[in-house]
Parts: structure tokens; C-alpha cells; sequence
DNA sequence: GGACGTTATCTTTTT
DNA sequence: GATAACGTCC
């Protein structure tokens, strides 16, 4: 406790009322909660499963877990401590009788939830935009516990009440398939403890002290679960910082900082202003910044550390400059004093922008570590292996039979889906069993019926060994029987592609296994798959090489909460950030936002890039230097165009570069 | 039903 | 410039 400051001390030992922390970036936040954790426990004998710590990411999550475990030793593990997705599955786990739900149940992600919400709402021809639009609305009304009927009663007009008609299907589509969607695993949970008393006093009773981190970034339906949570004991510490809530386009409302205030009047507020992290020229700099937005609560930021020197500018021609110069700029830095590279991070506004700096680092020979987490499970063969997976957990999830019924081909075409379609719905029954029935018989020709029996018995088959015997070996069995790879290879346009994507499939089944198998948290095949779609496995797999001497390269959102020596921001520029929608939209505070948190990830020295012009859709744009450049201190930044650089400044710069590369060789 | 060519459309992304 | 959605042809 004696490494905590008065302030933080003072947020650690206050447990008789509701606790609102407000953390600012860098201000040992989680050294604040870890300790926390430890006097619950340590001084004030809370057992620790009976504290609850919820967060946003897994990452999160598993941070807390390990530094609170170097804490307090063994009894960290039995803390628990997960996302708040995580925790609603495991609640639901518990709580699903009451819910009217099976035992197993499958978890829709973002595509699979669209493509259920066009089935059910018989929306096929619909543009994808405006069926993203109306998937919005629905996460809407579920993050406001409305129901479909309540969603319709206050539709406003005839696009509401289509939308509101469109979530009703949906929702009972889902029912049919024991289907949950993200939102679901925080409604669901919200919804069972407001409607059933004995349930909410059995958790509120299990839940002895609450705490959340990153609160700005809750949404309706999250506070609502958290208040139900607390009930009138209302023991529970809430961490966030408005100046870094860079969710608000999800559903994240920051306006929960206030409400809260207005729900607990017994409530603390804390603030944590001392930044350990950073140079105090950066910290000024993201202090002018920020200053440029409303705030809800005022606090400033302060730090003892040097000053440091001004942060730079890189001026560059165009964008594959940028890339190279900054590149150039890693490079030399490293050997000039002798730094590793994993002390470096590139950070920028949109994924596609790590193209050109991938290139360079290439040809250069630099590691790195680009993460970009989504983009593996929106592959084909990735899906296509996870709706096997869930439909051998659970033979009900039509939409995971739909996918690969034909997949790889066997002769089952529309028809004979809509003929086994219309008798399952005929029987309130789902796909899978329904082509198993006597009945379906009378309906189907010979040739269909046998080719849907065969895929029906092979999931069954495969099903059954995953529950009994080792779900490894039956996945890869079902693998083989199906000939997934051959299929790729006939997919595929050349057969590199093929090989790539069967890397992805067997990248996928290793991950699974590591999970079923894993030495501290081993769990059964349903668990590691509902694991592996909440997006927990990837990023465990990543972690293990965390250690690796990579430049990191992340986009601004998920830089969040990271710290790093020395920082590239790229793409320092109207249009990109801010970017050009939210300009439109007039929603420049958040994008501001984004940029203090990149500012606020710099601990040493923070270097930012902008091109003059850059390529866009194929096509050479001019560019503007970033609002946000010109509300910084102007003796703080030093811009260095290349343009202007004297014969004999271009001349070190290549001397410089010489020796870099020598140095490289010798390495 | 599937392969192939043409044309609009472009964020960020914890789970 | 890449992708996905759409239309056309076999």
C-alpha cells in the first residue's frame, strides 16, 4: 500500500459508499484496482469469490487477473474477474431455466446475427446499409430492455414499426434456434434479475463488491445489469475516464458518469491526476488538446517526469513516404541508442492505413506485430468451421445449418431447404432434427432426402464423440470425413490461396484444443466454443508472444490503455482523423478524443506523420494537416518537412541511414 | 446452380 | 484499389 499515492490510497480504502474513480490516462488506474482487490480480501475478509471485477476487453481482463495474482498470491484465481460479456454467459449458464433456454445454447456474431435478422424479417433484397441501420436500432432497443412489443408501442412512425416487426421475427427466430447475440448476453442477464426476485436477491447475495473498469464505455443495458448487481448495498467501485470514451458509436453512454451521481447520492468521487507515464511536454500537449472539449468533471493532469524533447512532425511528399520515413525514423532510433523493438508502436485511424507501413517494415526486415483482430473470423473458411462447431454443440442453430448444409457442395439446393424449411416450421421444430423425422419423408424426393439425412447423421455422429470422447479428434475427424480441405483447393483460385486459408482452419482447431487442454483452465468443447466466438482465444495466443521484439503497429481504439515508449501517430490529417464521416456528422469531440488517447500512449517521445498527398480509392487526394496538430502548443511541436531540408541536412540523413543498415547487417 | 464479368462502396470494432 | 454485391451467360 505504501507504493500507492494519497489519492489512489484514498480510492483503494473507501468501501462504505458507492465509488466513482476518475482515472485519468496514465494514472496507475489498475494499480489502484489491484490493490483494491487485495484489501478486500486481505484487511477486510471478503472471500474472493464473492468480489466480482468486470471490464471490456479480455485482454483486460486477464491483466487484472495476472497483476492481481503478483499481488495476493493463489487466492487471485478465485476472484472473479472476466468481461462483462463473459460474465452474462456464464450467468446465463446458471440462470437458463428461468430464461426458457436450453442447456446449449450458440452465440451469434455480428455477421451471423445480420444474415439471421434478413432471413427472419424477410429482408433479402434489402440494401446492406439499411439493414445495418435497422440491426442498430434493434441493438437499441435491447440496450434500452425493450422488448419487441414495447419497441413497437413507442414506434414514432411506419420505419419504426417495420423495424420494430423486423426485431420481432428476429427475436423469435432466435428463440427457434437458441441463437443469443451479443446484446443478449448483457439483456438477458439485466432482464432476469429485474423480473425475478428470488433470482436478484440469490446475486445480489453471491455479488458482495462490485467493480468496473472503463465505465464510460457502458452502455444502457450494462449499467442496468451493474445496478441490479450493486441493489441497495450498492458496494461497488466504478472506474472510467471520460476523456477516453471513444465508444459512443457503439452504444457506449458517458452520460452513465453522470447518472450515476443522480442513482447513488451516497456516491464518492475520486480523481487520480498524476500520470505516471509520460513526459511532461506529452502531457501538456494532450492537457491543450482535450482542453478543446466540454467535460463532465474537470481534472488536470500532472506529472513529475522530465519534459522531455518537442514532439516532431514529419511533413512527407506522399503516403508511401510517410511510411518510409517513419520506418527510417524506427530504425535509426533503435541503433542510435541501442532500444528494442518492441518499444516502438505505429498507431493510426483505420486498418487499411497498416498496408504501406507492413510494406516497409518488410523490406526492412523489421519485425512487427499488427493487430487486427477481426479480420480472421470474417473469413469464409473460418465461419463455415465455426458453424460446425456449433451446430455439433447445438443441433438447433439453423443458422449455423444453413451456412454448411451445402458446404462442402452436396446437391441440397433452395428447394429442398425450403421444403424442410416449411415443415420445420410447420412442426415448431428446428432444421436439424426435422430431416431426421418420419414426417419429412412425404416431403422430400429420395435423392434430396438421403443427401440431407447423410449431413444430418454426420453431425450427429461427430456430435456425439465430441461430448463422449475427445472433441479434438472428433473436430478434425469431421474434417477429414468432409473433405474440407480438397474443397478448399477447388475453391480456391490458385493453390497458394487454398493453403493459406487451410492454415487459417488448422490455426483455428490448434487454438480450440490449446483451450480444451489449457494447464491452468481446461473446459469442455461447448465452453471453448462459445470462448472462441466471444474472441477470447486469438488474442491468449498472441499474448503468449507478447515478449516478442516486434514494432507494434494498432489502431488508435485499440491502442487504448496500452503505454509505449516511443509513439508514431500516421495519418495526421483532415479527413482521417478526424475522419471524413464524423466530420459529416459533426462528431469531432470523439475523434479528438481519439487522438488524446494516442497522444496519451507516449511515454518518452511521440512523433507524428502527415502527407501532403496520400492515395485514396485508387485516387491522388490532397491532404490538410490535422485540425488537431494546430491546437497543440506550437513551441512544443517541431515540423520537419522534407522539403526543406538543407543539402546538408539530407546528407546526414543518409549517412545516418548507412549506418542504421550497417548496423542491422551486424545484427 | 455455378462461374465469371461489371459496377457501386468505402470508419473506428472491446464482445 | 479491393471487395462485395449484382447481373449475365453457360
Amino acid at each position: 500500500m505504501s507504493s500507492l499515492n494519497p489519492a489512489q490510497s484514498q480510492a483503494v480504502k473507501h468501501v462504505h459508499t458507492p465509488l466513482l474513480v476518475l482515472a485519468g490516462a496514465g494514472s496507475g488506474k489498475t494499480l489502484a484496482i489491484t490493490h483494491k482487490l487485495a484489501h478486500l480480501v486481505r484487511s477486510l475478509y471478503y472471500t474472493p469469490e464473492s468480489i466480482y471485477a468486470v471490464t471490456f476487453t479480455n485482454k483486460a481482463a486477464r491483466e487484472m487477473k495476472e497483476r492481481a495474482g503478483k499481488l495476493m498470491g493463489e487466492e487471485a484465481v478465485r476472484l472473479n474477474v472476466s468481461t462483462f460479456h463473459t460474465f452474462g454467459l456464464n450467468f446465463i449458464r446458471q440462470e437458463y431455466k428461468a430464461l426458457q433456454l436450453k442447456r446449449s445454447f450458440t452465440l451469434l456474431d455480428e455477421d451471423d446475427s445480420m444474415a439471421m435478422l434478413r432471413e427472419a424479417g424477410n429482408l433479402g433484397q434489402l440494401d446492406k446499409q439499411v439493414l445495418f441501420a435497422l440491426r442498430h436500432e434493434i441493438s437499441n432497443w435491447k440496450n434500452a430492455l425493450l422488448t419487441p412489443e414495447q419497441a413497437m408501442a413507442i414506434a414514432k412512425d411506419k420505419d419504426q414499426q417495420l423495424a420494430a416487426t423486423a426485431y420481432a421475427a428476429y427475436e423469435r427466430t432466435q428463440r427457434a434456434c437458441h441463437a443469443l447475440d451479443f446484446d443478449d448476453l448483457i439483456l438477458l442477464p439485466a432482464a432476469c434479475l429485474r423480473d425475478n426476485l428470488d433470482i436478484r436477491e440469490k446475486w445480489q447475495d453471491k455479488v458482495r463488491y462490485l467493480l468496473i473498469d472503463e465505465y464510460q464505455d457502458t452502455n444502457g443495458a450494462q449499467y442496468e445489469l451493474m445496478k441490479f448487481l450493486a441493489g441497495t448495498r450498492a458496494a461497488f467501485t466504478v472506474v472510467g475516464d471520460d476523456d477516453q470514451s471513444i465508444y459512443a458509436w457503439r452504444g457506449a453512454n458517458p452520460e452513465n458518469l453522470n447518472i450515476l451521481q443522480q442513482d447513488f447520492p451516497k456516491l464518492q468521487v475520486i480523481k487520480l491526476e498524476q500520470n505516471y507515464r509520460s513526459f511532461g511536454r506529452i502531457l501538456k500537449c494532450a492537457n491543450t488538446l482535450i482542453a478543446n472539449n466540454p467535460h463532465l468533471f474537470e481534472k488536470s493532469l500532472w506529472s513529475q517526469k522530465t519534459y522531455g524533447e518537442p514532439l516532431r512532425v514529419l511533413s512527407c511528399k506522399n503516403d508511401e513516404d510517410e511510411a518510409e520515413r517513419v520506418v527510417n525514423e524506427i530504425m535509426m532510433r533503435k541503433m542510435r541508442f541501442n532500444l528494442n523493438w518492441k518499444q516502438f508502436a505505429i498507431l493510426f485511424r483505420g486498418n487499411h492505413q497498416a498496408r504501406l507501413f507492413e510494406k516497409a517494415l518488410i523490406e526492412k526486415r523489421i519485425p512487427y506485430k499488427l493487430s487486427g483482430g477481426q479480420s480472421f473470423f470474417a473469413k469464409a473458411e473460418i465461419k463455415d468451421v465455426l458453424a460446425y462447431f456449433r451446430l455439433l454443440v447445438n443441433e438447433d442453430d439453423d443458422a449455423a445449418f444453413l451456412r454448411i448444409v451445402n458446404v462442402p457442395r452436396r446437391d441440397i439446393g433452395a428447394v429442398t431447404i425450403e421444403k424442410l424449411g416449411a415443415y420445420a416450421q410447420r412442426r415448431h421444430g428446428s432444421l436439424l432434427p426435422s430431416s431426421l423425422e418420419l414426417g419429412i419423408e412425404s416431403e422430400l424426393n429420395g435423392r434430396s432426402l438421403t443427401a440431407v439425412r447423410q449431413f444430418a447423421e454426420l453431425i450427429r455422429r461427430y456430435a456425439e464423440q465430441a461430448r463422449k470422447g475427445d472433441a479434438l479428434e472428433a473436430v478434425n475427424e469431421l474434417l477429414k470425413a468432409i473433405g474440407y480441405e480438397g474443397w478448399l483447393y477447388e475453391q480456391a483460385s490458385s493453390p497458394k490461396v487454398a493453403q493459406s486459408r487451410w492454415q487459417n482452419v488448422q490455426d483455428l482447431v490448434s487454438w480450440l484444443g490449446n483451450h480444451i487442454n489449457h494447464p491452468q483452465d481446461p473446459c469442455d468443447f461447448e465452453e471453448a466454443v462459445n470462448r472462441l466466438l466471444l474472441r477470447d482465444m486469438l488474442e491468449r495466443s498472441a499474448e503468449e508472444d507478447r515478449n516478442a521484439d516486434e514494432v507494434q503497429m494498432l489502431t488508435l481504439h485499440a491502442a487504448k490503455g496500452l503505454e509505449y515508449p516511443h509513439v508514431y501517430m500516421v495519418g495526421m490529417e483532415e479527413e482521417l482523423l478526424p475522419h471524413h464521416v464524423s466530420i459529416e456528422e459533426g462528431n469531432i469531440e470523439e475523434e479528438r478524443r481519439l487522438a488524446y488517447v494516442g497522444i496519451t500512449r507516449a511515454q518518452e517521445t511521440l512523433v507524428f506523420s502527415l502527407c501532403k498527398t496520400r492515395k485514396r480509392y485508387g485516387e491522388l487526394v490532397h491532404c490538410e494537416p490535422s485540425r488537431f496538430l494546430t491546437e497543440l502548443p506550437v513551441d512544443d511541436l517541431q515540423w520537419d518537412d522534407q522539403r526543406n531540408q538543407s543539402e546538408e541536412q539530407k546528407a546526414q540523413v543518409r549517412e545516418d541511414r548507412l549506418a542504421a543498415l550497417k548496423a542491422l547487417l551486424d545484427d
